[in-house]
DNA sequence: GCTTCCCTTTGACGCAGATCAAGACGCGCC
DNA sequence: GGCGCGTCTTGATCTGCGTCAAAGGGAAGC
């Protein structure tokens, strides 16, 4: 499967003076400023620009912990990882990001980052000052109002994984909640790559790399996916979906 | 030990016309306020009115998981639990909130409570309506990066119990986090009584309350606190910052 | 005072998943 | 092709914590 082509289509306006604004329709927030109808000149004065990044290869960090927090980050293209390591020298996955999400949200509090964020593959990036962003959000009713909504699901999304679910809750869970992620973008719901390793899955779900492929090993016998490397195809999302729906609550 | 007198001096503005906006000193808002210079023109146009509420009593609710989403509270004296109830009917602990702290940011995207919100024992109460304040917010810039930071170390806290620590880490982390977010607001750091049930700390940290009674008395019996029914003593700190360490990094 | 109820503690046992160990597979390189 | 290396899988064993069961307080009510 050859990574489908994906809606990135950027927005670029043109101010008065000619000055240009980059928005790329992947990150949130230019859906908020059409939506209030671009006071151009407000944006202008504030001299917001969205810098687009990358490309990135596999490996290369897009920020590391105790970086000063300058810039948030929006996913156009691939996938990013933010992990952190523990005192005793031990990653702790935190989450993966895909095309669409914005990662360094929880720098805000406190001026330097308390993660680390890396390129899982070929990655692109819409990089701009939150700063500058609040302070346009002060012009923007409805910029103000994304923001805070994409900081409140943060919270929720966090919470997820804290509950004390058996290892194929989580599995199912974890599955699905990307499947749902990658279709909103416009990708496929029911075949997708792992972009990450097993063992970082089995970081991000504090599970063995064993158990993981246990469990991976299970779905696939039991009917509910087909998994060949790192390609999934998803043949039973009802059942799938008794299993992660304590998880996910719904 | 008598609950300790809790600094909570009101800020009262009276604005021009009469009309008049409370404050109170333990929310947040006021203090990003006060910093502005306090534009009492902005403030009374958006009619931003701060409720007092309370005492409400153990076992009351402030929300119910469900419900529509119109104010914030932040909590003045007293504890507030949060949870929710999940598919199997299992009640699920996602945090407890002290005198100062905020609830239910998580609201803030989609227009429903996500969870429920219960007071553990007399609880004051500061009330407002998020979309106001968030209008304020546009004209008090320190108001906007004070709900900004808010909401982002919520997102860092929910990270804090996800990772796979064991018993006794957990629940050295609980109670130094409680210790140190107790005497931010004046109380004691090394003498203070656990204001929830034994089963809401196992529901927490997702452990059997066994396993809480079974390390709560390995911790007394190895020297690091005393603790006799909900009042506790940190005795020896050093070797709980020990435990905790890698969950609370530090 | 006594009773009831709930919270808490303590002990015995079992299991899900971690750990340890050893292969299998894919892939790039020479 | 053959080699080396990293990722992944599979099997055998171990263990921390959950579960079950029962008994010991405190607090509230009568």
């Amino acid at each position: 499967m050859s990574a489908p082509a994906f809606p990135r289509s950027d927005v670029r306006i043109l101010a008065d003076d000619g000055d240009a604004l980059h928005f790329c329709s992947t990150c949130a927030f230019s859906q908020a400023c059409i939506a209030e109808g671009m006071h151009k000149h407000a944006l202008l004065d504030l001299h917001v620009l969205v810098e687009h990044v990358g490309p990135l290869h596999a490996g290369e960090h897009i920020f590391r912990e105790g970086d000063p927090f300058v810039a948030i980050a929006a996913v156009r293209a691939g996938t990013v990882k933010t992990y952190v390591i523990d005192p005793n020298g031990e990653e702790q996955v935190l989450g993966f990001h895909f095309p669409g999400e914005v990662i360094g949200l929880s720098a805000i509090d406190g001026d330097r980052f308390p993660c680390s964020a890396v390129a899982l593959d070929t990655v692109m990036l819409c990089r701009f000052s939150f700063q500058k962003m609040a302070l346009l959000a002060t012009r923007v009713p409805g910029l103000q109002r994304q923001l805070f909504r994409l900081l409140s699901r943060d919270i929720g999304r966090a919470t997820l994984l804290a509950g004390d679910w058996a290892a194929d809750q989580r599995m199912a869970a974890f599955l699905l909640a990307m499947s749902r992620r990658l279709s909103e973008r416009g990708f496929s719901a029911v075949r997708f790559q792992l972009t990450m390793a097993r063992t970082d899955i089995a970081n991000y779900l504090r599970l063995a790399p064993e158990t993981v492929s246990r469990v991976l090993r299970r779905f696939q016998d039991d009917g509910l996916l087909v998994i060949e490397r790192r390609e999934v195809e998803i043949v039973d999302q009802p059942r799938l979906n008794a299993l992660a729906g304590p998880v996910l609550r719904d």
